[in-house]
RNA sequence: GGGCCUUUAGCUCAGUUGGCCAGAGCACCGGACUCUUAAUCCGGGUGUCCUGGGUUCGAAUCCCAGAAGGCCCA
């Protein structure tokens, strides 16, 4: 079968370039050299050579990396291999080698991964080089790299291929490790806390817990449809029921909406629970948790994210949401029915819909006059109860909730509230939702019968944060498109088979 | 879903008003060269101009449809 599917491989029309690499690859097999070598002991990595030349100069290393340039001279020769901590380069002679084995490096291309034993020492430009004794074929690569001085700027293959764009755009692999580093703070921080990591359902019966529309999939044995999750949330706080008192849960949620340099079909959210606290003291926690992890991956709590500069350092301030369209737009909508809501925020210039609910009309009026100018860390607190379904209400407003939305850089980085306990709340907070639904706001929560079942048997209040990872990481590294701070952005395939419509 | 933009060599990009064989740099191939570093020097262009139609004596260029991507909006 793995033979069949060579011989159709080798009849595939080759580029040019290919054809070359392929005769050489079967250069090096008739003359009895594996082009895939194995298992290679390393004494250094690039990077640790030249932090500590002066005690390494003259000593002999093993290194191993991808060659990234190559400078062959008559009958010496120089390139740059890069492994994981960076680049170094490497000197080649034919007299300290012999014949054979130059001949053959000559044969080798940019792409190769090869392992070398050698000499380290400074050339007369002062370079901190390494002096090939001997080297071994790693890997051979069989297609060209990108240009060596452009990169690949091409953000379709650079989101594509995207080892291509790791290989080439050194920047691009500093993204994703303060990506690592930021989960990892995050989760040291919980831990040290007291809180438990846990893992909760992705595939579920009903999926709750955001408004949103979920991807649905199928099981086979069972024969029934499941959904993707899209939260975590109602699983975690049966937890709370079942006695964890503090627990969260980093991982992916799904949703079913539209792509843009802020949404990824599927992205990552960390979750967090703490019984008995509330919304002020999951504020509380989300500004010390941004600072610590700020302090920890960057060593500052100040951001520089485009032209601005972003302090993280606690407290952030709290604005009622009512209170923020107040001073930003200008409308007051403490009191007010939804007629008057409509009639106010079309007297600004808003399209709104003739049955736009208050909640609707107060949410319009807050993403298009307030949110735009939030660029400093502040607590959006106070949304209205029909947008709030999951949340406690306020108790001098039962119109409101305790809830809160971190904006920074205009986006809403993280929700959190005062969690709703109460079962006979809950239980009417999804009937209204339900009826919604109906109406065809596919987005509304779904009755989750089992959810009030568990509530009904008591859960301690507590207050709930969940934070966009992805987000999170945007602001951290400077990054204006969520595809940036995923290794795999969601891509539509490009297959020619689809074209049929 | 709507508007605007992009798609030319492996990569980064030029390509005039529709007009001779579609170009450059890097990469690649052949040659020279034992401290180079975007090495240099000499020689070589390797292409489904995104795809499919159309207009025209003639299309990378104009028109229509489609695909993928980007930005903005919903």
């Amino acid at each position: 079968m793995a033979g069949e599917h060579n011989e159709h491989e080798h009849q595939l029309p080759l580029d040019e370039l290919m054809k070359i690499r392929r005769a050489k690859l079967d250069e090096l097999n008739e003359l009895g050299i594996n082009p895939y070598g194995e298992k290679f002991e390393r004494t250094h990595l690039a990077q640790e050579i030249i932090d500590n030349f002066d005690q390494l100069a003259e000593s002999e290393t093993k290194i191993a990396g991808r060659i990234m340039t190559m400078r062959t001279h008559g009958k010496a020769s120089f390139a740059h291999i890069a492994d994981v901590s960076g680049r170094i380069q490497i000197y080649i002679r034919i007299n300290q080698v012999g014949e054979e084995k130059y001949e053959l490096f000559k044969k080798l291309d940019i792409g190769d991964i090869i392992a070398i034993r050698g000499r380290i020492f400074r050339t007369k430009r002062g370079e901190i080089s390494v002096e090939v004794y001997d080297f071994a074929l790693m890997a051979k690569s069989l297609r060209p790299l990108p240009d060596k001085w452009h990169g690949l700027k091409d953000v379709e293959i650079r989101y594509r291929q995207r080892y291509l764009d790791l290989i080439v755009n050194p920047d691009v692999r500093k993204v994703f490790e303060t990506r690592s580093r930021i989960i990892q703070a995050m989760r040291d921080y919980l831990l040290e806390r007291g809180f438990l990591e846990v893992e909760t359902p992705m595939l579920n019966v009903i999926a709750g817990g955001a408004n949103a529309r979920p991807f649905i999939t199928h099981h086979n044995a069972l024969d029934m449809d499941l959904y993707l999750r899209i939260a975590p949330e109602l699983y975690l706080k049966r937890l709370l029921v079942g006695g964890f008192e503090k627990v969260f849960e980093i991982g992916k949620n799904f949703r079913n909406e539209g792509i843009s340099t802020k949404h990824n079909p599927e992205f990552t959210a960390v979750e967090i629970y703490q019984a008995y606290a509330d919304a002020e003291d999951m504020m509380k926690l989300t500004e010390d948790l941004f600072a610590y992890v700020a302090e920890k991956v960057l060593g500052t709590t100040e951001i520089q994210f485009g032209e601005h500069t972003i302090s993280l350092a606690p407290p952030w301030p709290r604005l009622p949401m009512l209170e923020a369209v107040k001073q930003y737009a200008g409308v007051d909508l403490t009191g007010v029915d939804a007629e008057e809501a409509r009639r106010l925020a079309r007297s600004k210039g808003l399209d709104i819909e003739p049955n736009a609910s208050y909640a609707n009309v107060l949410e319009e009026l807050f993403d298009e006059f307030v949110e735009p100018n939030l660029i400093q860390p502040v607590f959006i607190t106070d949304h209205p109860v029909e947008v709030s379904p999951l949340a406690k209400r306020r108790k001098d407003n039962p119109q409101l909730t305790e809830r809160f939305e971190p904006v920074i850089v205009t986006w809403e980085m993280a929700n959190g509230f005062s969690e709703l306990n109460d079962p006979i709340d809950q239980a009417q907070r999804f009937r209204d939702q339900a009826a919604q639904r109906e109406s065809g706001d596919e987005e509304a929560h779904m009755m989750d019968e089992d959810y009030v079942t568990a509530l009904e048997y008591g859960m301690p209040p507590a207050g709930g944060l969940g934070i966009g990872i992805d987000r999170m990481v945007m602001l951290f590294t400077n990054s204006q498109s969520i595809r940036d701070v995923i290794l795999f952005p969601h891509m539509r395939p490009r297959t020619k088979a689809d074209s049929q419509e």
